[in-house]
DNA sequence: TATGCCGGGAG
DNA sequence: CTCCCGGCATA
C-alpha cells in the first residue's frame, strides 16, 4: 500500500499498459505472462540503445535536477543519428588525444552504419603526429618504451615498435593462448609512448598513461556484434562503456556527485591486474561458502537497474531487463 | 529495505 | 530461441 517494492510499479504498467492504448492490441491478458512488443529484433536497436543509454547516463550525471525529460527526448529513433554524432560534436575544446583513437579517429565513417568497423580494423595511424618533428623548431619527439623496468628510447616510431616487439612481446605475435583474440596485434602501441622533448625538459608529459596493459586483446575480436550483450564474454560492453566514459570530456560540475560505474581512467600504470583468471585454485577467496558457490558474488558496481532506475527500464541491457546477469556493466 | 540474478515458465 | 517473473542470496 504504502511501501511498494518499487517493482510493482512497473508491473502495473506492464499489465495495464495504460499510457498507450496500442491499437493493434486487443488481447487483455490480465494475469498471464505477456510478452513485450519489443519492436523487433535487437540488432542495431541494441546498439542504439547503448548509445542512447550512454548519452542519457551522461545527462543524468550532469543534471541532478529534473529526473525526467531525457528519455522522452532522446529515446525515439529520431535521435539515432543524433545520439551517435555526439562524440563528434562534443562541447569539449581540447579534443586531441588521451583516449581510444577510434573515438576521435573516425570522422564520418561512424561505425553505426552497416558493417561497423571500429578498432579491429584500426588503420596504422600510429606514427603521425611525430612525422613533422623533423622540423626541428623547438621540440623533438622520441619514443620511450614503457615496459615495466625498461626505459629504452628510440627516435623513430618503427624503431620503438621493433624494440617492443622483439624485446618484450616476443618475436612474433604469439602471446599466451588465452581464448579468443584475433590477428590485429598492434600491441606495440600500448607499450611505448611518444615524448616530446624540448630543449632541456626531460619529463614533459605522458600520453598513453592508462594504455599500458598486460598482453591481452587489443580490441574486440567479436565479428558478430549482434548479441554481444548476452553470452557475457569476459570483456565487451563494459569495455565499450569504459572507453566511452574515459573519452567523455564532460567536466561534470561538482554539483552531482555521481560517479561513473567504472571510475574510468585513473590507473596510472596498471601492470598486471587482470582478475579474470580462474578463481578456482588454492586458497579460494570464499571463506564462508554460503551454500551455493554457483551464485554470482554480485559485484559492487552499479548495474543498469540502479543506474537508470526502475523507470527507464528500456535502457537497461537486455540481461538486466530479464533479471539476468548484467552484461553492460559486467564488473 | 533494495538490488542482482538463478532457475524456471510461457510463448 | 526471446521474454518474463518468483524467489532467493545478498548488501
Ligand atoms: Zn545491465
Amino acid at each position: 500500500m504504502a511501501a511498494i517494492p518499487t517493482e510493482n510499479k512497473r508491473l502495473f504498467r506492464g499489465v495495464a499498459c495504460c499510457i498507450d492504448p496500442s491499437t493493434r492490441d486487443t488481447s487483455f491478458a490480465n494475469t498471464s505472462r505477456k510478452r513485450r512488443p519489443s519492436s523487433s529484433q535487437e540488432d542495431k536497436e541494441d546498439l542504439m540503445d547503448e548509445c542512447t543509454a550512454a548519452l542519457v547516463l551522461m545527462h543524468l550525471s550532469c543534471s541532478p535536477h529534473s529526473p525526467n525529460g531525457w528519455v522522452e527526448q532522446l529515446s525515439p529513433a529520431a535521435s539515432l543519428s543524433d545520439a551517435c554524432s555526439w562524440r563528434s560534436g562534443t562541447p569539449s575544446p581540447p579534443l586531441s588525444e588521451s583516449g581510444p583513437s577510434w573515438l576521435s579517429a573516425s570522422d564520418e565513417g561512424i561505425g553505426l552504419d552497416d558493417d561497423f568497423d571500429e578498432l579491429p580494423k584500426k588503420k596504422k595511424a600510429v606514427c603521425t603526429s611525430s612525422s613533422y618533428s623533423n622540423d626541428d623548431t623547438t621540440t623533438r619527439v622520441v619514443y620511450q618504451c614503457r615496459w615495466p623496468g625498461c626505459h629504452v628510447m628510440k627516435s623513430t616510431c618503427p624503431s620503438i615498435e621493433a624494440h617492443v616487439r622483439n624485446a618484450h612481446l616476443g618475436p612474433r605475435n604469439e602471446r599466451e593462448g588465452d581464448e579468443d583474440m584475433e590477428g590485429d596485434d598492434h600491441e606495440e602501441e600500448f607499450y611505448y609512448t611518444e615524448v616530446e622533448v624540448g630543449f632541456t625538459s626531460p619529463p614533459p608529459t605522458l600520453s598513453h598513461r592508462d594504455m599500458a596493459r598486460p598482453p591481452h586483446e587489443g580490441s574486440y575480436p567479436e565479428p558478430t556484434l549482434s548479441h554481444r550483450d548476452m553470452a557475457r564474454p569476459p570483456h565487451e560492453d563494459p569495455e565499450y562503456q569504459r572507453a566511452l566514459a574515459a573519452a567523455t570530456p564532460v567536466s561534470i560540475p561538482k554539483t552531482a556527485s555521481f560517479s561513473w560505474p567504472v571510475s574510468a581512467a585513473v590507473s596510472p600504470v596498471s601492470i598486471r591486474k587482470s582478475g579474470k583468471q580462474m578463481k578456482l585454485s588454492v586458497s579460494a577467496p570464499n571463506a564462508k561458502v554460503p551454500g551455493s558457490p554457483s551464485r554470482r558474488a554480485r559485484g559492487d558496481t552499479k548495474k543498469c537497474r540502479k543506474v537508470y532506475g526502475m523507470e527507464h527500464r528500456e535502457l537497461w541491457c537486455t540481461q538486466c531487463k530479464w533479471k539476468k546477469a548484467c552484461t553492460r556493466f559486467g564488473d
